[in-house]
DNA sequence: CTGAAAGCGCTAACAT
DNA sequence: ATGTTAGCGCTTTCAG
């Protein structure tokens, strides 16, 4: 059997109260009785059960972390920033990869809910995923639109298009593409998209089915820059799609910069390290962790925090050889 | 306030006790209280307390990931895999990153008996953590000697330093050097330089401070080469150290593979869409994850389960232009 | 087939 | 300064 409270007591010849109070540093307590139940609490290493004492708190200090998947570099750094903060301040992270479906994003949602986890924070979305409308529980999502009272915490979108874009057009580039991840949701990163369309004249949107699948993905890229020998500039929703767009440049010798230039999306360090020649907009990850993990604890701190609103931050755009 | 099983009873009309049996399929009831009981969740929007349930049944299926950094493409495959396993299996994946560092990885090793998991993976180690006695906890270690009686998953760390190096042997390099990580602990990676230094003749072995900054990893590598011009071959103790070798030569104006050769080490899916080129040893990650995975349920079901294991998949050698 | 009652391990009034 | 008691929300004997 596991040792627990009662056990302390006994040993210590206390009462469980006692035990408590010292646990918690709560109450007055001579320093004599401290001492016999440290000494009992070293001497049958105990360690208190937090469930228990979670179920009479109603407080978890769990957070529910969902994002599609963890094995993408915007992700992963995204949720560790997000698990060193909340860290920090006592919390512990649910790791939850929906990969993008309804069904597994809908039963780890209300797998949280059972759990009790203070606060949730969404990176990752499927309508209609009723767990989203719990009442009282605390929701942050990034950047996408669970409903109208969960705020929301991203990057400027448009802005980032705008640059990556903009950037192609001083480049020379005449005929410009976009690859995008499957766009069958109104979110914030569809602004990217837009800042594209009303950049261009005849702009071009590939919507790549499953960006999980490399080899599927360079296939269609493979598939549209030979049908459309003309593009001269590729912007990619994200740092991966742009990786692969750069591989099949490479296969069918079309040279970078030279006759291609290609923006990804993300910047992530990872990227940075692995791909340090790649173009892209750099988003504030670190801010972006930082704006939701605080916004989060004001929700869950005090439920009278404001919920609708939608936090936008700023960023950047690197350039390296791929343009 | 929430709502709780009794006040589903409440309104249904009948006792918490069947309300209980229609949650869990036990016993008998019939099919009209049955759904009574039904629509009154329903009607309440009831979602049961799995922490009032786990308190009493002393399991929570939860399951402590302890790694040192998520945002790792090694580590994030491992954690994606893993996750997907459990999930499928019931179980929960709390996440903590060490970031390699004791103090923390101690305290949350603390914290996850505090919280009662079923088991632990552990991919970090440092040396003298009590909570790794912890009697009765199953606990599974990948590639790290924890304790004698806690099993260790891993693949052939030696074969994949071999392999490397013979490779690079047989592509013609004289003088062959190692980058490795920080190297303080007897691990079974450790095995990587070990199959270097066995095949290569003057083995010089360059430890890396502190991988998680690549700025300062750069400066090392642009030391190392600058002072020794006569290395044709790096074999890197992972694919990130790689990547900012070639990083680096491409500054140098060193030309690879013709002046210098690399191979680097993980072979994660990332790092294949990311950078291609790499020469580079494949773990078989997927298959690690499922070892680890059944091997701790084995533990979690059946706690006397033989213990004192290690468990080696077979590594690959994946050719690309670095070498 | 259903209910009453005890208890999982802890904390917090309320006593003393 | 310390102990007694009730109860967090659930499950499970045990009775009926």
């Amino acid at each position: 059997m596991k040792v627990k409270l009662e056990d302390v007591a006994k040993t210590a010849g206390v009462s469980p109260t006692t035990v408590s109070r010292v646990l918690n540093n709560r109450g007055y307590i001579s320093e004599k009785t401290r001492q016999k139940v440290e000494d009992a609490i070293k001497e049958l290493n105990y360690y208190p059960n937090d469930l228990a004492r979670s179920l009479f708190k109603k407080r978890t200090n769990f957070i529910g972390l969902i994002l599609p998947t963890i094995n993408n570099p915007f992700f992963s750094e995204l949720a560790l920033n997000i698990e060193n903060l909340f860290s920090d301040l006592g919390f512990k992270i649910i790791l939850c990869n929906s990969s993008g479906h309804y069904e597994k994003e809908s039963s780890y949602a209300e797998m949280l809910i059972r759990q009790q986890v203070d606060g949730i924070i969404v990176c990752s979305y499927n309508r209609g995923i009723e767990a989203y409308n719990h009442p009282q529980l605390p929701f942050v999502a990034i950047d996408h639109y669970l409903s109208p009272n969960i705020p929301v915490i991203g990057s400027d979108n448009y802005e980032g298009g705008r640059l990556a874009v903009q950037h192609l057009i001083e480049r020379g580039c005449k005929s410009i593409i976009h690859m995008n991840g499957p766009a069958d949701l109104e979110t914030p990163t569809q602004l990217r998209r837009k800042a594209y369309e009303d950049l261009v004249e005849n702009p071009i949107t590939y919507e790549l089915e499953d960006t999980f699948d490399d080899e599927a993905t360079a296939a269609t890229i493979k598939k549209i820059l030979s049908e459309h020998p003309e593009t001269d500039g590729i912007f990619a929703s994200d740092d991966l799609i742009a990786s692969v767009c750069l591989k099949v440049a490479n296969e069918l010798k079309i040279k970078v910069p030279e006759q291609l230039k290609v923006v990804g999306y993300d910047g992530t360090q990872l990227v940075q390290v692995l791909l340090p020649q790649l173009t892209t907009v750099r988003q504030p990850i670190e801010k972006i962790a930082k704006a939701a993990v605080l916004k989060l604890i004001d929700l869950i701190n005090d439920p009278s925090t404001v919920k609708k609103e939608e936090i936008t931050l700023p960023v950047k755009l690197l350039v390296n050889s791929t343009t």
